[in-house]
DNA sequence: ATGAAAGCGCTAACAC
DNA sequence: GTGTTAGCGCTTTCAT
């Protein structure tokens, strides 16, 4: 440890100049070359770096964004992040990790605490959020911007994406390869993706008559072994009706069960039974088959939120934006298909 | 937005007290109940919270934690990252991400940077440090807790683990399997990780003559891709030498790869040819067969870091510290042995 | 137990 | 172009 920090107002001496020159000439703004000069010496030969602390205050703003999910480890809110840090970083905003909670009441708490001014603005994509929150919302005391559903009705900047259109373009696909009994496994209902999905396939599917398109299994969570279970109830129907020849999974996760439970059975994938995932994951591009699957754009939607807020930052004071990312279907081994809006090799 | 934000002082003149009690009676330190009471109630009326800005600025603390990293996307970093973020959370520290550049150089600046006093304490696992990096660190103004190589001796804090070690688990798991012509698959040896693991891999096959233990390989690159490339040349032996009835791959990416060489060839895994990854990552859990891999406890070691922080910024002016996780073998079915350090099922 | 006042490090009027 | 000065919001001596 070097001795004691170096203060704008001992570079300032060890210049021989005032304080407020010693600051302009270090943003270079309105000072002498000479000045600049002068004081950049005496800054280099006392090793100064300014104290962000003194400067916040003074300035009202931290140059921090906080991004705030459920579930930071999720590979979802990864590449959110990531994506954020990377619009963010070279405009000098630092990126403060925070959770939601899992309630919209831990939610709404966590934008009250904005009253803080611990960073200028937040970025949060919360689970659920009721009219409570969206009032918590739209009155913080600084910019926030919504990943989730579109919100710029109620005066709040948003981005959200189309998981049931998605869910649509598989099920098209796979209708496109001739796959008649199209069945839909499921999250829990109780949950925004998975409600929005339900939405989406019922939606595809509703007019498709009773050849078995339109069978639903739900697992009791969006995970493999979840995923596993709920699939085998899909693949031995109990009620005589004909097995699937494909199944539209509300994520990989669920999806890569969806496999398992076939190949249990001796299926082929796709042969027999293709399946779909979602999200567009690195585990569903790696896993064989690797999956077909609908890319919700994780990644855009979080540089679309960060490029809002930095226009908030900005003072961009129009009304509220919204930005949709629309969902793509990125065909892979699972349904082997060479049709379909998008195609992308292994 | 409502109105302006209250201020302490507007709380103070609100309450009819002194500034200092209002101060005092928010954090409950000697005042008595009924100024508590008093200052209490004008605080909620006039919806009250601190400003951060001013507190840092006063106590020369921020309640930031930075976290550094090349790569915040990274699984492993993220397993990190996640086990920081809720060991300090809850002591009421945010945790800022940061990235630290490519370079020892990038690092270095951004140790540097941390004069600036925009976090109490920085976290940071470095792909590579040298000396000029090692003095920095030393010198920081702030606490730093390594997450990487053994830094005590040195004066810093700092976290390991022995993934040279942990080859050598995978590699005697293998001999305890009857496993006798065991390859190496590793990723770039210009990398901290592909030295370290290869150093490992030597050391526990050094004896083992001439019986094909010992083969290695070299991935341009720590992926699936590449893995598949080089594990191809690893089951094609130009020499004429025997075809490895095992591989130890540095990764779970690069073990996904061999398992695919494998299977391009026909041969059985673990049948034919018994893989071994390392991180024990999701993919590696969900992947078929499921990956046999050395954890590196990357949310221990994150724990560990945190911990650590947390004695630092409590004021512990202790010898530097340093924390070993131990590598721990997950035997699952890509070498589908019954014997080893630890079981686990899928 | 309470109040008065200093001051953390910085930027931005304002005057020259 | 440069200097003087106020003040951001807070905590904490120091006196009472």
């Amino acid at each position: 440890m070097t001795s004691t920090r170096a203060t704008l107002i001992e570079v300032a001496r060890h210049a021989g100049v005032s304080l407020a020159s010693t600051s302009r000439a270090l943003h270079g703004t309105g000072a002498s070359p000479a000045m600049v000069e002068r004081v950049r010496a005496a800054a280099d030969e006392l090793g100064y770096s300014p104290d962000v602390t003194g400067r916040s205050l003074r300035m009202k703003k931290t140059f921090q964004v906080a991004f705030a999910v459920a579930d930071i480890g999720n590979p979802v809110y990864v590449e959110m992040m990531t994506a954020i840090h990377e619009v963010l970083e070279p405009h000098g905003f630092r990126v403060v990790v925070l959770s939601t909670g899992p309630t919209v009441d831990s939610t709404s708490e966590l934008v009250r605490s904005l009253g803080s001014r611990f960073v200028d603005g937040l970025v949060v994509s919360p689970l659920r959020t009721d009219d409570a929150l969206v009032e918590e919302i739209r009155s913080a005391p600084v910019p926030v911007v919504v990943i989730g559903r579109a919100l710029d009705e109620q005066g709040i900047d948003s981005v959200s994406t189309d998981s049931a259109g998605g869910i649509g373009q598989a099920v098209r696909h796979l209708q496109g390869l001739g796959r008649r009994r199209i069945a839909f496994l499921n999250g829990p209902l109780d949950t925004t993706p998975g409600r929005a999905r339900q939405r989406g396939f019922d939606a595809a599917t509703g007019r498709e008559g009773s050849d078995g398109t339109g069978t639903r299994a739900l697992a009791d969570d969006f995970t493999v072994a979840a995923g596993l279970a709920a699939a085998r109830r899909l693949l031995d129907p109990q009620d005589g009706s004909a097995r699937p020849d494909a199944i539209v999974a509300a994520n990989d996760l669920l999806a890569i069960g969806a496999v398992r439970a076939a190949r249990e059975r001796g299926l082929g994938v796709p042969t027999d039974v293709a399946v779909t995932g979602m999200d567009d994951t690195e585990i569903g591009r790696v896993y064989e088959p690797s999956l077909t699957s609908v890319s919700l754009g994780s990644a855009e939607r979080g540089r679309a939120a960060a490029r809002l807020m930095l226009d908030r930052l900005a003072g961009d004071a129009a009304a509220a934006q919204h930005v949709a990312i629309g969902p793509r279907l990125l065909v892979r081994e699972s349904t082997a298909g060479t049709t379909g809006p998008t195609k992308e090799g292994a």
